[in-house]
DNA sequence: CCGAATTTTGGCAGCGCTGCCAATCTGATT
DNA sequence: AATCAGATTGGCAGCGCTGCCAAAATTCGG
């Protein structure tokens, strides 16, 4: 352990211990091309014997110059805190284990700078691919993505013109749905809770859908609470809290997402408004613990991980620009 | 975007167009040995006006033989759906980005087997050092670690022999103190709701501390009920449900996280049990959502984020092997 | 204005592996 | 036994960059 000189072994060693060519000992170590059943038994022992790693580092070096490509995707996504991400990347990367594709995570947290040099740093990973979060980036971020020449995907946000591939649904879409429900439900005073919607702009597209409708509707907005910072329970907690303090009279209140809604409904225990009769919620991403809830949220389920999985797949094959819908499912819950 | 026969610019390029020399070129781009203002100019032109990226592939191999050894570090964790492990990660990512660490990222869920796999593939980056979760890995992971040469820091917990480097807490202790917390406040018809403790090791420490420490007690665990599969919220409802209709009695119940302790509180909720006086919660974890339950969940806290950037931070020492205790706290809250 | 000290600079040999291609071997066929 | 297609195999030139080292340019004293 953790022993300075530590000579590496090469596939070279390899070779001259299995008694065989260089090329040889690739080509059996990678499955690839023909080689007799013997020779493959030698190498076998070899490596074993010798302990042998393979270096990816000069693999993807040597081979990415062919026909080929190295087998590596880049992935940015804004923040590993919210479910909604990881969800992403573990769609993701079943589609690329199963190909034999390596990934590269690089996090933002939400910040359009960091975005743009983190694209800058996978992208001298020379990646086959680049997934990325959104639609919106910096133009210098742009300018990197369009000039790599390198397959993009923009996933989870439908809402405006995309680079290359995008895979997600509409979150305007989502807002419009959300408030017709409500709407349909027969709530009139209608309220928003949120949190900062300068760095999470999905949020901001559903609100601008939900706010939309209801205007169309006659029944425009009555009063929303910005928390500041990112989203979270006690932020959807505390701003519900102060939202009902200075319009009292709402009877639903739509949320950035199910954690402000969790903490919205934490509120509505403990000041003990009865949801829905007194007050509805509404979510967004149904998340499990909803669905555990003594009265399960009314939320928008999205295929997390199918938009991953899509992306991921989208990548690999060639083909022309493409937006790909994967739609969403409202679950009517019973807050609402 | 995406054009296939891309020509990739490359270092000799610049160096052209500068007028310059190729390790002149690598020496400015790595603000690295002395160049004059004047050179550093050109470069740097030459760089914006062809759009170069340096190919990270090709610096690592070539510089990671001498004494510097490739800026890469390796993280295996076993899941991404579990806030414990964002948080670790967010932790070491915060410590690596200062020091111009790269990491590249495995996710094992949970199955030894996938973990040695992803061991063997992370090495094959060549990574400076390895992350890695727990302290228990097959036995081949453990001869891949050794033969590696490098350093091997395992995080999270503590509780029995490590590789080389261990930063974390003692999952024993947790569930000790839990125990004792409980005794203390008089509670006497103790149970337990867990989930699946081959996959969780960790949660099986805890629960074998609690368990010992009721027992010295001579108040030993009264009924357990272990949910198949991984922890949720809805996992936790069920399996209380359970525990309750068999064994009625019960005035605590010790989750093995948060998330099943949530699953139990809004199952008190539904079933209208008084908490804490029919029936006391004890988690584990101290999500942030918890913070904002009508009655905050007992449970405890652990330095998750502290633990990543400590594991990071001990990686680039160098230094004998050492066991890093960073300890955790226990939050009363109000359900216990 | 000269030599020594110091700063800059460029050439080039690898890093470890893969792609390409020619050489060798195999077995079947005539 | 000679011929031939197909299976195996090894040599070697890079992939793009960095480390090393000697050469060139600059600066400093006196």
């Amino acid at each position: 352990m953790h022993d300075p000189d530590h000579r590496a072994v090469t596939l070279a060693d390899v070779a001259r211990l299995a008694g065989v060519g260089e090329s040889t000992v690739s080509r059996v170590l990678r499955n690839q091309g023909s080689f007799s059943k013997r020779t493959q038994a030698q190498v076998a022992e070899a490596v074993a014997s010798l302990g042998y790693v393979p270096n990816r580092l000069a693999g993807m070096l040597a081979g990415a110059h062919g026909t080929a490509g190295a087998k590596l995707v880049g992935i940015v996504i804004p923040s590993l805190g919210n479910v909604v991400f990881p969800d992403l990347l573990s769609g993701a990367a079943s589609v690329l284990d199963r190909d034999g594709f390596q990934s590269v995570i690089g996090v933002s947290d939400y910040d359009p700078a960091r975005e743009e040099a983190l694209i800058g740093a996978l992208l001298s990973w020379r990646p086959a691919g680049l997934i990325v979060t959104g639609l919106e980036h910096t133009d210098g971020a742009l300018a990197r993505l369009r000039a790599s020449g390198i397959r993009v995907v923009e996933m989870i946000d439908t809402d405006g013109p995309g680079l290359d591939i995008v895979v997600g649904f509409s979150n305007r879409a989502v807002g419009r749905d959300s408030a017709r429900h409500l709407l349909a439900r027969g709530y009139r005073r209608i309220g928003y809770v949120g949190h900062d919607v300068t760095r999470d702009l999905r949020a901001g597209k559903r609100l601008a859908g939900f706010t939309e409708t209801l205007t169309e509707a006659g029944m425009p907005l009555h009063d929303r609470e910005i928390a500041a910072g990112a989203s979270s329970a006690a932020a959807g907690r505390a701003a519900l809290d102060r939202l009902l303090a200075r319009t009292p009279g709402l009877d639903a209140v739509y949320f950035s997402n199910d954690d402000m809604a969790l903490g919205g409904y934490f509120h509505c225990l403990a000041a003990g408004l009865a949801i829905p009769d007194r007050l509805a919620l509404f979510g967004f991403n149904a998340l499990d613990i909803t669905a555990a809830m003594p009265q399960p949220l009314a939320t928008v389920r999205t295929p997390r991980r199918a938009i991953g999985a899509v992306a991921a797949e989208r990548l690999g094959a060639g083909g022309p620009r493409e937006v790909v819908d994967l739609g969403y499912d409202l679950i009517p819950g019973a807050t609402a």
